[in-house]
DNA sequence: TAACTGATTCGAAATATATCTAATTAGATA
DNA sequence: TATCTAATTAGATATATTTCGAATCAGTTA
């Protein structure tokens, strides 16, 4: 799914802990000793020791040794260019969920009105979208007799035979020896 | 420190576990039964309505019923809002060097004026940065006699027995057989 | 109403994480 | 060389989290 699944992981679960997350906030500040970090947050040293091994690992410090004081100090452009990443727009879909994406919700305010379809689309890339939402009346994995299709539908809209024509047609329904179950969203045919 | 320490942990917490991760990724796509979320991340149903509980706790979750099917929805931008509150600019200092200094500037600042040391800070933190400012009138790699030491001191403040018991204290001066020196900053006990 | 379905709550068991003390390493000092 | 100090590693234990089966709840259907 995401190439970078896993760095993504790692990043998080190395910020999401108490001390770890309070460890970078000290050194957000300036750079700092093992013992300095100890005695701010209240553990042992070899406790931080084994936090800043977690951070370390996942890219976000650096650290220089002076005589035996190691000096840590944060990689601020590394938390945020992969903060960025995790969290920026590309990653997140800012218009999550099918029928709730910014263009289906428009396209469906304006054809649905409490459940009710109160008309058909005319062009191919609105119908698509009303197509999908009535489609996801339907469970997966379910098998259901024409009828049963129709009852559905007319729950919406009382042209249930276009309509499931429409979804057999782009392929979100599928029918054979007269049961209609539904496709996955990967069989579908592009509006 | 920060006044939204424990919410920001709280959602760290909430993202950083891989079944949640994998929960969040698919809702980027399309709202999502439990019942559909559980087979496609092979996790029994109690166990996702866990996960989307603590999703959910913190806000990135979004639920509608449709008679007994409870549809979950990422709301996304909750998501890219915290997540440019916890990684944004303001909030990671990007340049900690220079925060050492700022602060280490201000300190002097209010103890120092035209030179001359106007009081030795009763804190241990700021005498601190007051003693680094004094050890660093004296060369590294020369050697002083006690008195070369006073007279040094003694340009800016009268109590020159105090701060050259304290610079040893630090470790910035070391002596031996009576004659002092200057030590490198690695050796310095921490403020 | 009874039976069914999906979701949730409740414990218990399994797993992972955090923390400590003790031992070890590496650099600095005597 | 022996000693000191800061950091790290190792191993043990405590704590937190994840997971599931069983029971329960809430809507739907027969």
């Amino acid at each position: 799914m995401e190439p970078d699944f896993d760095a993504t992981l790692a990043f998080l679960k190395a910020l999401a802990n108490e001390q770890r997350l309070r460890i970078v906030g000290l050194l957000t500040e300036r750079r700092r000793s093992v013992q300095e970090l100890a005695a701010l947050i209240g553990l042992k040293e070899p406790t931080v020791c084994h936090h800043l091994a977690l951070l370390n690992k996942v890219g976000l410090l650096e650290m220089t040794a002076e005589g035996n004081i190691h000096w840590y100090r944060l990689r601020a452009e590394q938390i945020l260019a992969l903060g960025r990443s995790v969290f920026g727009q590309e990653r997140i879909n800012i218009d999550p969920g099918m029928d709730e994406k910014r263009w289906d919700r428009r396209i469906l305010e304006n054809f649905v009105e409490d459940g009710q379809l109160k008309q058909i689309p005319a062009s191919r890339k609105k119908r698509w979208v009303v197509l999908r939402w009535l489609a996801d009346k339907f469970k997966t994995g379910e098998h259901y007799s024409e009828a049963s299709v129709n009852k559905i539908i007319q729950k919406h809209h009382w042209d249930s035979a276009t309509l499931r024509r429409e979804l057999i047609g782009y392929r979100m329904l599928k029918r054979q020896r007269g049961m209609y179950w539904r496709q996955p969203e990967s069989a579908w045919l592009q509006a």
